[in-house]
DNA sequence: AATAGTTTTGCAAACGTTTTCATAAAATCG
DNA sequence: CGATTTTATGAAAACGTTTGCAAAACTATT
């Protein structure tokens, strides 16, 4: 009659059960060898009829690690963080840890609140989407002394430690492709790229390549559009519903690069034949789609999943040296850009 | 001096630095009306002055609620789950509740295991999709007082409250659908329906309609892919190399209608001039590929949001009957499927 | 200026664990 | 078989909070 009617056993009724201290079991559970086997035995059978689940909270408070790694994102439902989160989060489970997930929609006033949250749950670690951060999240970070990680974007001046793509070299990657591929009149189409320095690298890398090109890209050409196929399809159907018609589209991402094709379709342009596009990221199903799109690979998988690692082992101190790690891009052409002769 | 070195201040530190008591402090939290404006400026100025940061790992063991849901998914990296997190961690949130996700890969001996490691951090609800686990999840869940829910499937009978479609009913519509139109030819795609409830309704909705057909369905015309736009693609590709072709395809859901599309682009059939595709989800970007792609429209979003909302609600004891609810889905007619004549 | 009422604060117990230290029991040895 | 070592267990303090209760400090009232 010692079973607790509602739910919830707590040690203290497992120890009455099993006729033994509480630390005893506790001790069945931190350091099993110091404690008789048939003693052992009795506490797992008490532990088992009473459905007995030790509470992590009181673990906590002992300064034992909480098990938790928070992971902060702009947002959850895009193919590119659904699959880091995905990776990080199967690099962080052989570790034991628990994930502890929040977006904030690319406001970085959110972010702040987010961490703040997660250090209040007394996360071990703290993993975050790019470098850009504001000042009140990189102080919040700095005072605590649990190890912190920047994912996706590669700087090697990073304040944090970082896993991820230098997206200025893939910006330029892009252009050097399209340039080396003929195109003199190129148009670019990124997303906002305030609080997004993804993007913003991006766009710089590729004005950089764009600049030493003999004419300059006109304003018309350069187009800024929401992060989504429908609102890209609409505007560079704008776009390319004007008199002069560049040869080649360089898209900040893959899904805007799908837009702009279907834009194109829809404009009675034939892809490759009449415009190149690319795109930068190489999601899911780019490689399936047709035409192919050619892109610049951004290795996602590859990111979330050392960045998963390298938190988990500086969590656990198996390592400590904090490090920088920049993963290999390069462009991967498939059916949607094609070489021009000529000016 | 009484700032501490190491980062992390607590409760006693900051009442030190103001020159209070510890429960001043705590109070100053919890029930800000019961102390005095003066006093709550100069705890104030200590919190900020040392970083403090509150534990809800303490807090927690008081029986107050741990401010945590726990989220498990069979994947995070597929868009149609990925836009449930979002919209369901869009909906939490402002009740001031923290995400904590895992993914267990269709493996519900993993499933089983998310849950344990849930439960001892002590989440204040539980959310799973589909209506698919073990005995073992169950009763876990059941002797447990907090609350569960299941998200993306409904069913009358479902063990725990449920916020979802009526995939039997996907399935039937999408074959209805195709029959309507004058299909009775129509091959069938889908996933492996093992540990996969809502892929199994569907397929049994659909074949309930299909065996109304004057002819059965030949084993070479159903075949089951991984999830993946590549494996199906191939598969459908083998399949459609065959003498004898269907006129329609319907698909487990749009991921696999995507890839199909490709297959038959691959094969030289147009669609949908030579066959008609299906797809069941209406995932993200299925309504702006070109040809818009037919499907079965479950709204992911509002099923999150519903959910989310839901249990939340039931967390927080703002409701307490427990309810079923089902949303609408209907066939959305773009461009993948044509009506045929004759036989 | 004393009394009663109200507001503000502090003390100490409680929450569910882990862990140190001490002790009891068992095993080993001469 | 008693002394000594080893192994197994228990008692109690500690972790960082919240909260019921009681005391202290004000305010208002006479």
């Amino acid at each position: 009659m010692a079973d607790k009617n509602n739910g919830n056993a707590d040690i203290v009724a497992v120890a009455k059960a099993a006729k033994v201290s509480i630390s005893t079991v506790s001790r069945a559970y931190n350091h099993p060898e110091l404690v008789k086997p048939a003693t052992r035995k009795k506490i797992d059978a008490a532990v088992r009829r009473l459905g007995y689940i030790r509470n992590r909270a009181a673990q906590t408070i002992h300064g034992i690690r909480s098990g938790t790694i928070g992971l902060v994102v702009p947002t959850i439902d895009h193919a590119i963080f659904a699959e880091v989160i995905q990776a990080f989060s199967d690099a962080v489970e052989p570790y034991g840890f628990t994930l502890l997930v929040a977006s904030h929609g690319y406001d970085l006033e959110r972010e702040y609140g987010a961490l703040r949250k997660f250090l209040e749950h007394r996360v071990d670690g703290l993993a975050l989407i790019g470098l850009d951060h504001s000042a009140e999240s990189y102080n919040l970070i700095q005072r605590q002394d649990i190890p912190a990680i920047s994912i996706w974007n590669y700087d090697k001046t990073s304040i944090l430690p970082c896993v991820g793509a230098d997206n200025r070299h893939a910006g330029e990657l892009a252009a050097r492709h399209l340039v080396d591929l003929g195109h003199r009149d190129i148009g670019m189409v990124f997303p906002p790229t305030r609080d997004n320095d993804r993007a913003r690298d991006r766009q710089q890398g590729a004005m950089s390549v764009l600049a030493d090109l003999p004419r300059a890209t006109p304003k018309e050409w350069i187009v800024e559009t929401p992060y989504s196929i429908a609102d890209t399809k609409e505007a560079v159907t704008r776009m390319l519903s004007q008199p002069a018609l560049p040869t080649a589209i360089l898209c900040g991402n893959d899904v805007l690069a799908v837009g702009a094709i279907y834009a194109a379709m829809r404009c009675g342009l034939r892809v490759p034949d009449d415009i190149s596009i690319i795109g930068i990221g190489d999601f899911k199903g780019s490689r399936e789609m047709e035409p192919g799109l050619t892109t610049v690979r951004l290795p996602a998988r590859t990111i979330g999943e050392l960045a998963g690692k390298e938190l988990a082992r500086l969590v656990t101190k198996e390592s400590s040296e904090i490090q920088r790690t920049s993963c290999d891009i390069s462009v991967v052409a498939r059916k949607t850009c094609r070489r021009v002769t000529g000016v």
